[in-house]
DNA sequence: AACCATTCCTACCAAACAAGTAGGATATTA
DNA sequence: TAATATCCTACTTGTTTGGTAGGAATGGTT
């Protein structure tokens, strides 16, 4: 399951997508249009400001602007940031990696091969960018 | 994620399915070769068998079978049993359904509709039977 | 009958995670 | 200086995860 909170950042970058302009888009109005609740909505601004994927300005008239281009947000990377791992088990993850303490051997695991499948499947849709979607 | 629980009934499942034969199979024998804790593989067991996904024998010599055929238990069925949704949110699951509270246009939602791609992408490799995995 | 291996069941537990909330410091503009 | 923002740390509350504990019931073996 995807957390609210990867959810409200894909949401509150497609708003600031679709509103980008002379000047900045407050957490604020986000909030009240996506009906997002707001110091929330503040904590992933600022994990996602940290991430180099928007950047802000501070004060009145301030707000956030995307930092890249919205052809380069890629909704899986922002999963990523926000949620951590794409795959369904760490072990097929090329991001977070991580080996099964009870595996007896990865090559000829058939759970790790066919949850490998459904990252591969997964793949092509989330690297969309927030430009993408329709 | 998976959970470990998942993971653990799959694996379960195929070693029972690789060790069919005239005697049921202990859900000792089980713990012990795939590496899972005794105590919450018992768990797990009696939740597939209260799905009549297998069958018990009680007493000495006792154990588990498969109660359906290999080839008609799809993993997306264990998944669903025992993690429930496939979907990675409510709004797109078919078995699970729920609307997303903040939600203002399911029909336009550009996030629901990615995430029923992602889903379809991801159901045909799920729908595969513990029979077909290699 | 006694013993033993097994399933069955309920309950409990600790740690981690999810989804926020609170309160204030800091910066910018009017 | 007032108003509006971002920024930051910490706290809270409830749920989920990944188990564990203890024993009752069942059935085969000796």
């Amino acid at each position: 399951m995807l957390s609210k909170r990867a959810k409200y950042a894909i949401k509150a970058l497609l708003y600031l997508h679709q509103n980008e302009g002379a000047a900045p888009v407050s957490a604020k109005a986000i909030a009240d249009r996506e009906k997002i609740p707001y110091k929330f909505l503040e904590n992933i601004l600022r994990e996602l400001r940290q991430h180099r994927i928007l950047k802000s300005e501070r004060g009145a008239e301030g707000g956030y602007r995307l930092l890249k281009s919205p052809e380069s947000i890629k909704v899986s990377d922002i999963i990523r940031i926000v949620d951590g791992p794409i795959a369904l088990i760490p072990c097929v993850s090329e991001n977070f990696y991580e080996k099964c303490v009870e595996c007896l051997d990865e090559k000829t695991c058939r759970i790790r091969r066919l949850f490998g499948e459904v990252r591969q499947a997964m793949l092509p849709v989330l690297d969309k960018s927030i430009a993408e979607l329709r």
